[in-house]
DNA sequence: TATTGTTATACTCTATAACTATA
DNA sequence: TATAGTTATAGAGTATAACAATA
């Protein structure tokens, strides 16, 4: 059902998609969104410990971004490497109080912008536009929901 | 009327924006978007000629960045300078045929994949998610209009 | 003196390939 | 032999600062 006019009207409207997510991080504070992000949030954003190639897989980027990302959140103290009983090859990662406590200003600090940005938006269109992404998000192959750590044989 | 709920919700939809970027990037074939595609997208979709300070101001990115991917451009072939009558210290940029071709491609193949991931959407939801990207983008100050060159004193 | 554009340098994000250790 | 992770290297996008030419 989706004709290429459309498409071709979402495509256009997608072009800019990377400068919008550049300007939310450019209207927060210096120093909000340190380098490897990324990685904090799906990390806080997990119910259980993750494994690096489940970060990755998750993020849709290679294990070896993930790897090194990793080792610089350690080292920051942000994120906890402990043993994989299942497993001795990789370690189960979780936040620390500390990137806890990055990760949750963060989202503070993002929301507050958004917020501001869409103060005039109908709640319903925000709702609908959240909805719309996760579903593009689906749509186009990117993996999204943190399924359980499955146990290994 | 913005509530924090919908913007929370919101905001971890746009987490993985990028990732939708690139999931339709590499979704692409090789070499379909060459460096600096970005610079040829605008400058293929404006009706005149533009300066680089325009085109940056129109990404949302310094004039340094679009400088450089300039020359590169014109040394592929793909854009070409002209002497800006109006101004000595600025030149007018536009797309060559071979420029006009690697767009047009880059837009085809684009399409496909877009209309793929999306054929079972409802053509309205994909109007809908245009619209609302486009209005986001708007509000949260993200520059996109071309408007006509202005000319100077 | 202000503005336009260029160049040098550096930082972030990402991928590929070669490697180590464990399964 | 296959898989999880690490490390080295490289490419792409971006920003800041110093600079040259023109207004």
């Amino acid at each position: 059902m989706a004709t290429p006019e459309a498409c071709r009207h979402l495509l256009t409207s997608m072009e800019g998609i990377t400068g919008v997510h550049r300007s939310l991080a450019k209207a927060l504070p210096a120093g909000c969104l340190p380098p490897g992000s990324g990685v904090l949030f799906v990390l806080g954003r997990s119910e259980q410990p993750l494994r690096a190639g489940r970060v990755a897989e998750l993020m849709d980027i290679d294990m070896s971004v993930v790897s090194r990302r990793i080792a610089h959140l350690v080292d920051q103290g942000w994120v906890a490497r402990s043993p994989n009983p299942h497993d001795g090859r990789s370690c189960l990662l979780g936040l620390t109080d500390q990137g806890r406590a990055v990760v949750d200003n963060a989202t503070e600090q993002c929301l507050d912008v958004v917020a501001g940005g869409l103060r005039d938006w109908p709640d319903e269109d925000i709702e609908r536009l959240a909805d719309l992404l996760e579903r593009l998000r689906v749509s186009l192959g990117h993996r999204t929901l943190p399924a359980p750590e499955p146990v290994p044989h």
